[in-house]
DNA sequence: CGCCAATCATTGACGGAGCGAACTATCTCT
DNA sequence: AGAGATAGTTCGCTCCGTCAATGATTGGCG
């Protein structure tokens, strides 16, 4: 903490390098715990989605949180074959299917939640309980102002 | 701040998820402002390293910045061929390429820069300038401590 | 003085992921 | 009933990163 104690750590200057760092730092742990229980970031992002979401259609499931469709079609897919999630017609609109979580998917993300806590924990033990706080609240306030995306896909976690 | 203001704006409760997604913001502009000087979000990375770190080999830059020395390899590829830098031999090691910054190299990074920091503006005007500032001491302070990484490639910003 | 393991850079093959376009079925609006 | 928009799906393309193998070079150790 003094004025530089190593010299190749290089201080990121730029918010985005910080922020890819330190999501990185997150991923990397984030998809090795994930995988004891067989799901993947982004897998475990939309179970969360589901979870606080009921019955979403895939399309509402996409555009909020920024994946795109076709991709989406192929995340339903793996849950549905494991069993975590399912889709159901609509009943008003034959189009769309309604995203459901099964018992076993909600075990199996009530135990994912649990290890990406451990994660989190681990990534963040350089900050204090208050200092994580102040971070998420951060974060939050940034991304809310944050000017919207066009349509992407991709990890989370 | 209250209960549940809007029904779709889901809480991310996870720090990955909110990096991600900040990243992810940045990152889109940060792609579309620095192809206006034809880089890419890693050969500013790249750049950025080498305005701050004299004469690296390939090999430091990557695993500094967690990028795998095959991948580094085309990065530095198009560096060359930019004229944005160039590999010498090493005086010592014979085995070993130092990376330069031309003068083209420096111009077109001071422009780059001036570009990213219009996009870190608009990225986090949420935020106060005091906020911003909390934001980075924040991450940089959780990057510091955070385990470290197992090798990486990619992206940057 | 000469091997031997380790290191740097580079290449090529492989696999995965995301994206855009095209297609079907269905809805809505008039 | 017809026209245009929308949900989901499929397919192919392309880009990127990873991994193992290779060639040149170094440094250590008998």
């Amino acid at each position: 903490m003094a004025a530089d104690p190593s010299p190749h750590i290089d201080v990121a200057e730029f918010a985005g390098q910080l922020l890819f760092r330190l999501w990185r730092a997150s991923h990397t742990r984030t998809t090795a715990a994930l995988g004891s229980v067989g799901l993947t970031p982004p897998l475990f992002a939309v179970l969360n989605y589901l979870r606080a979401n009921d019955a979403p259609i895939q399309q509402q499931l996409g555009s909020a949180m920024g994946i795109d469709p076709s991709t989406m079609v192929s995340l339903v897919d793996q849950l549905e074959r494991d069993g975590l999630a399912e889709r159901r017609l609509h009943p008003r609109d034959r189009r769309a299917r309604e995203i459901l979580l099964t018992p076993k998917g909600r075990q199996v993300l009530e135990r994912a939640r649990e290890l990406a806590e451990e994660v989190e924990g681990i990534v963040l033990q350089g900050l204090s309980p208050v200092e994580r706080r102040r971070l998420m609240t951060l974060l939050r306030k940034a991304l809310a102002a944050a000017p919207p995306q066009p349509p992407w896909s991709s990890d989370e976690s």
